[in-house]
RNA sequence: GGGCUCGUGGCUUAGCUUGGAUAUAGCGCCGGGCUUCUAACCCGGAUGUCGAGGGUUCGAAUCCCUCCGGGCCCGCCA
């Protein structure tokens, strides 16, 4: 029963003096921290009962009254408990992938870990704001354009993956017979030029793949508040002020006809195309525009991005700062390939997140049929639809982002790993247990948490207590991984708790304490899985 | 070739920013636990040169250097 304080100022402040006054005086740390200890008071009912000296160490021990205000608080602040007091406006660009076809498991990487980090910043106070960027005027969107006028639409298949299938056979056929290439071009230029009747076949293509994606992304929990059309900034005139802007600076020159910046003295050897010898603007012209733009309606901007645009990235930023403009935050994630190599949706190498969730599901119906047996069919088909999302999201984003993956089947659909089903689990057993008291008109609104004084009982108030400091964290550093960790302890300290502690069973001011405490876990696995994107269920 | 990044038991992984107590957890493996609130659970055990080597330090998984291996990037593409 100790609390570390690894993280916090009290041992960062013995450890800075110990090592300081050991430099100082060649003391031994055993000694510095015998003379910190010597001189610790602590205040009478404050949240710290004692400390104790073990070697160069200092461990300070909560106190009750810490215990029994945490329990007192979950049950005050309820479904807002974790809420912390920060304030402004976020942008958090995510997913952004090209409407050449559906979101494959590479994608919903960037989803996932998106749309949880929005929801942990939104819990930490923040007004947060997602969008998705589209990507309109690059060439991939053309050549489905293109497409679509020499292939036929499967209209039998959902649409991002009808899209996909002309874009695919687009390729194919502009790689076999070069002739066509031109063609291309030729609709690329119309729609830079805005010839309104191409405009109308862009917005076709874009809103048809667009609706087979966020139809992906609801599945998952995963919505966006704003789509952003890259476009926007060409007609807009921004694009073009931002190139002459560019052209002023020092460090610009021409070269071939066409302007580039030179960011050697800020560590990037490449130096940077803001505009084509044609006067065109490229990718990362437009992609600057975009950052002003969001950066006059937020405090912070989040992008989050996969691994390929680390140079792009970087160099974007560098941009700004070079023109005085506020610079996003950058969140990486490393690649998810498959066993044979990277995905393309261009080549039709993928696997698509409808393919990957609907075999999850298939999996988890097979576990819940053999689990539950004696269950409906509308239950068990919940219950599947739940778990296998819950799994699919949780296992995405207990992975730090910068750590490479390999898609694998067999694991993907293995529910036997402590992940997101073993909390929705936990969740559901606290439910039963309170609704098993409210059946029986058990009452415990009054109680007295200092009856809780089981060891597996302390251990999980103050894991409960721990929920506001991931949320802290994970809001702070950018690192969703840590809440599913989290979250995962937490359930692991309930299960404890369960099987050791009696509840309905025990004399009536224990069970009203412990149903309580009860009722605290269930707060706060609710509201972690929430933060996560993945459904607290009642049963399963 | 240059830049960035990752390398922790058989597999997956936390910790690394800010050096400190027996290196975190899961899967798998071995053994135990359902007449008790949902066993998708709990308990115990085995398994580690923290990629390698050097350096800094009283002390290195953590900081620095070199090397090895994997990934990503290096286009008037996005």
């Amino acid at each position: 029963m100790y609390l570390k304080f690894k993280d916090e100022v009290l041992s960062v402040l013995s450890n800075a003096v110990a090592k300081a006054g050991f430099e100082a005086e060649d003391m031994a740390l055993n000694e510095i921290s015998e003379i910190i200890y010597a001189n610790i008071k602590i205040p009478p009912d404050s949240f710290i009962e004692k400390a104790v000296t073990a070697g160069p160490y200092i461990n300070f021990f909560v106190s009750r009254s810490f215990l029994n205000e945490t329990v007192l608080r979950v049950l005050l602040e309820r479904e807002n408990f974790g809420n912390l007091d920060n304030r402004g406006k976020v942008i958090l660009e995510h997913t952004s992938a090209n409407p050449d076809g559906p979101l494959h498991i590479g994608h919903i990487r960037n989803s996932v870990i998106g749309d949880t980090l929005a929801r942990v910043l939104t819990r930490a106070g923040y007004d947060v704001e997602t969008q998705y960027y589209i990507n309109d005027m690059g060439r991939q969107i053309a050549v489905v354009v293109w497409g679509l006028e020499n292939f036929k639409f499967d209209v039998s298949k959902k649409k991002d993956h009808a899209i996909a299938e002309v874009y695919i056979n687009a390729n194919k056929n502009l790689v076999d017979e070069k002739e066509h290439s031109p063609e291309v071009d030729a609709i690329m230029k119309k729609y830079e030029t805005g010839d309104p009747e191409t405009n109308k076949k862009f917005k076709d293509a874009i809103d048809t793949a667009m609706e087979g994606i966020k139809e992906s992304l609801r599945r998952i929990n995963i919505h966006h508040d704003k789509f952003t059309w890259e476009s926007q900034f060409v007609r807009g005139g921004d694009v073009n002020k931002m190139m002459e802007r560019i052209k002023k600076l020092d460090r610009a020159m021409i070269k071939d006809g066409a302007l580039m910046v030179d960011l050697n003295d800020v560590g990037i050897q490449k130096s940077l195309v803001i505009q084509r010898s044609d006067g065109t603007s490229l990718y990362t012209t437009r992609d600057l525009s975009y950052h002003e733009w969001k950066a006059k309606q937020c405090d912070r901007m989040i992008d989050i991005l996969g691994a390929d645009h680390k140079l792009i990235s970087s160099q974007l930023k560098a941009m700004l700062r070079i023109l005085g403009l506020k610079e996003p935050e950058i969140v990486i994630f490393e690649f998810v390939s498959l066993p044979e190599g990277s995905m393309s949706t261009r080549r039709g190498v993928f696997i698509s997140a409808d393919e990957l969730l609907d075999e999850v599901e298939k999996a988890a119906y097979e576990v819940v049929a053999k689990k539950l047996p004696e269950k409906d069919e509308d239950f068990k088909r919940k219950v599947a639809a739940f778990v296998s999302i819950g799994a699919v999201r949780y296992d995405i984003i207990r992975i730090s982002p910068e750590k490479a993956t390999t898609f694998n089947w067999k694991e993907a659909v293995d529910f036997e790993k402590q992940g997101a089903p073993f909390i929705q689990y936990s969740h559901a057993r606290a439910c039963s247990i309170i609704r098993k008291a409210q059946e029986d008109g058990i009452a415990f609104e009054v109680f007295d948490p200092n009856v809780l004084l089981e060891e597996q009982e302390i251990a999980l108030i103050k894991k409960l207590s721990g929920f506001e400091n991931a949320i802290d964290i994970a809001s702070r550093d950018l690192k969703p991984n840590i809440l599913a960790i989290y979250a995962r302890e937490l359930a692991d300290a309930f299960n404890q708790f369960y099987r050791y502690v009696p509840v309905l069973d025990a004399e009536p001011e224990f069970r009203a304490a412990r149903l309580a405490l009860v009722d605290c876990s269930r707060i706060v696995l609710a509201n972690a899985l929430d933060t996560l994107g993945i459904t607290a269920p009642e049963s399963m």
